[in-house]
DNA sequence: GGGTGAATTCGACTATTGGCTAATAGCACC
DNA sequence: GGTGCTATTAGCCAATAGTCGAATTCACCC
């Protein structure tokens, strides 16, 4: 964990986790005070950012207005701006609370609308392995996973957290050599993914990893996008990806 | 895990996340239907909770109006409070995503604005057992764990994330016995928490915990606090609490 | 075809947000 | 005292959010 930059789903986690504690504050202004302040940023700075008149930052910081979500979003953004601009030195701090291994997510999100199992099947450029189980799900969010990774780092019960385990959601598991050891975590899982996708360097699958699929009720894709960066842009198109432009300072 | 009433923490980390995803939406209309889709819940029955015509909540998702802080607030309150009245079927589904053990934890929040170590001190009751160390940080939110119940179904790298291990959130350990074992977790641990407090049934510290403390550098408190439920609510007085009032449906 | 329920569209009005400039206040330091 | 920096306040205008009710559309069922 050197200084490398936070991953963008992390960032993105931490501006939505922030900006929800502003709009749910039973006084927004002094909640967006708290944030600058926790980023150790002065109003006049942040009000360059924003390309707006320090005035308007304290008007909002005080209470003489109440800041719309549009605003929201622009002076959370901006905080986030100032402090990659710093090299990232409260976000490392933040995402320790987030509970997600980072080294062990690749990216997770949630879609921007609901998604079926077809047109997920499509996204990941996949086969479905599975074709008996009830297509008719609805998926809103997804986990890509790095396997070896999460293998190695996680015990059992991060693995069930780190799953997103919830019907709703897609797990993608990558790295994957023949389908079988995810299946397995899987299976001893309490809470069962609303449907799995595995990628990895061969194309063999393993009939026990359908089975336990099958015997879980979890529909099953094979993913045969050429890369996994492939399918993160792909699933990430379909998330409403918010990319943080850095503004000038 | 019966059929009990998810934590209000919880709850609420659920509902800043669910606001923050709107207000980070490049289409937040869309956001607030994916939203209510995901809720399984009709526009009416959405616009009679929050007391407002159908068609203002059809306008705001078809994009006609965009919604303001005020609005998402209320939006997903009622949401919330649908899906109590159903039994808290999705936030049991989402809670397995926040990646915390409720069992182990038993209030986690954000502080309304920042605090000091004095100040902490009297909210918790307590006394300081480390007079020498920098008492001028400043604290933005805490973690109130359950020390046994950690020790038991936590494992070393759950232990770190569960501190909400940064320097400016105090951890309040509870059910401590001598404050030993706390403090060699901590001690253990890459990041330190910004303070520590020990409360529990004993009056007694092990002066090898005072001591650990002092080497990790992180001030360390004793609570006097009668109860937990004192210290929840003390600490809870300081961080905007809000509380989620059910509308009649 | 008609009926029902859910969702959408539209015109209109009011209240609030968003932003500005200018003046002022507070604090630390010399 | 002066200087520099940060923050606050007030008046003002424009644009947008919040909301209504009426009419319309859509999907499903008999």
């Amino acid at each position: 964990m050197a200084n490398s930059t936070p991953k963008d789903y992390i960032i993105e986690l931490i501006a939505k986790r922030i900006a929800g504690d502003i709009v749910f504050s039973q006084d927004p202004g002094a909640a967006l005070k708290k944030w600058r302040e926790y980023f150790d940023i002065s109003q006049n700075e942040i009000a360059r950012s924003m390309k707006i008149a320090p005035s308007v930052v304290s008007d909002y910081e005080k209470g003489r207005r109440r800041p719309g979500a549009g605003f929201i979003k622009r002076y959370v953004s901006a905080l986030l701006a100032i402090d990659q601009l710093r090299g990232w030195t409260r976000v490392r701090q933040l995402m320790r609370t987030i509970g997600i291994p980072p080294e062990a997510v690749i990216d997770m999100r949630e879609f921007d609308r609901k998604v079926t199992i077809a047109e997920l099947v499509d996204l990941v450029k996949g086969v479905i392995l599975t074709p008996n189980i009830d297509a008719d799900r609805q998926i809103y969010g997804y986990t890509i996973v790095d396997s070896l990774r999460a293998i190695a780092s996680l015990s059992g019960m991060q693995f069930y957290a780190l799953l997103g385990a919830t019907p709703e959601r897609a797990v993608i598991f990558t790295g994957v050599q023949t389908g079988r050891s995810p299946m397995v975590a899987v299976r001893v899982s309490p809470v069962k993914p609303g449907v799995i996708v595995i990628h990895g360097p061969r194309r063999f699958i393993d009939p026990l990893a359908v089975e336990l699929a099958r015997l879980d009720g979890v529909p099953l894709i094979l993913s045969l996008a050429e890369s996994v960066d492939d399918i993160v842009k792909r699933l990430r198109a379909m998330s409403g990806y918010t990319s943080f432009s850095l503004p000038v300072a």
